[in-house]
DNA sequence: TAGATACGTCAATATGGCTGCCCCATCTTC
DNA sequence: GAAGATGGGGCAGCCATATTGACGTATCTA
């Protein structure tokens, strides 16, 4: 609706038609790909005994060392009970440990133990070889695209969150 | 590894260290794109007491009509189980309705009812509003890399069901 | 007619979310 | 120093979505 001006175009291939058929395929590229993605890990997590869950905490502590349990929980926009159940876990297989903040002391800092880091790293590992395949694939320009299109859907008042992440490595 | 000839490079600032750089980005964005744009539609499909799983039938019931439900379990990708109670669900609600196959009477095949119809563009319009707000602010060409990269991360025995899919509008 | 296929359904189980409520330790502010 | 805010932990119970394996029926194909 509400197609301004000069629309005296033919009533077959309108702009409206074309959006609808560019955002469907969107749409399903990105429950393909991301699904297709995440796929990846869960023979490597199963041998464990753990679940996706298990490794977005894991890949965010990796991430960013010393992380505090409330910044994890707004990068996973999951509540503390669901969070504390998959960092249980994770602490019981010595995954991942605790320190008590030195600024805060009530918070905890969140670290992978040595064998966190191995385990995070071939997880890691089948991520990069499916992401890197289709990277070169896609060729340089693509994966620009790829990341600005992706920036775009992130809501503005997470954004600062997003690029935070990406400013450590 | 296995970077060919002319690696005289210097040591830091490696092709392996970029490469973690821009596949840990690469993760990163999927996981919140991914989110954020399943997230705009949460409301809408509450209102009707139903999940995102329910509405993945319903959009891919929206894209092909007359789908099968073995064709419908191959693109979702989970069991004959899990697909029925959804199916029963939508069902109910009066929101798709089945017809036995004429050339094939074992097969159901799925539409949607005009109710139906009318839920998924709602809830489409969602997706829509994200999904172009997001093209608009990358750009033409960032958007065709955008489909580049994720058609790289479908394996190659799921592309053809993908291309079909993309055929039809 | 025999076997394969499409679909439905039983029971049991796992995972990963949620809400509401309450607790303690610690920091900040008045 | 007391009051309140904040960071974190935990209980109980619930829900949505997925799984497995086995079995039944209708229908198609060879």
């Amino acid at each position: 609706m509400a197609a301004p001006s000069s629309v005296s175009a033919a009533p077959t291939a309108s702009p409206l038609f074309l959006r609808e058929h560019e955002v469907r395929r969107g749409v399903e590229l990105l429950f393909f790909g991301y699904t297709r993605l995440t796929r990846a890990i869960d023979d490597g997590l199963a041998e464990h005994g753990l679940g996706r869950a298990h490794h977005r905490a894991l890949y965010f502590i990796a991430r960013q060392p010393d992380l505090t349990i409330s910044e994890l929980l707004k990068i996973l926009a999951i509540t503390k009970q669901s969070l504390g159940r998959v960092l249980t876990d994770l602490a019981e297989k010595e995954l991942v440990e605790t320190r008590t903040g030195e600024v805060d002391r009530r918070q905890k800092l969140l670290r992978l133990t040595a064998e966190g880091v191995r385990f995070e790293a071939q997880l890691f590992d089948a991520l990069r070889t499916s992401l890197a395949s289709a990277y070169a694939a896609a060729g340089q320009e693509s994966v620009t695209g790829f990341w600005r299109v992706l920036e775009g859907l992130i809501p503005a008042e997470d954004k600062a969150m997003v690029i935070a992440l990406q400013k450590d490595i």
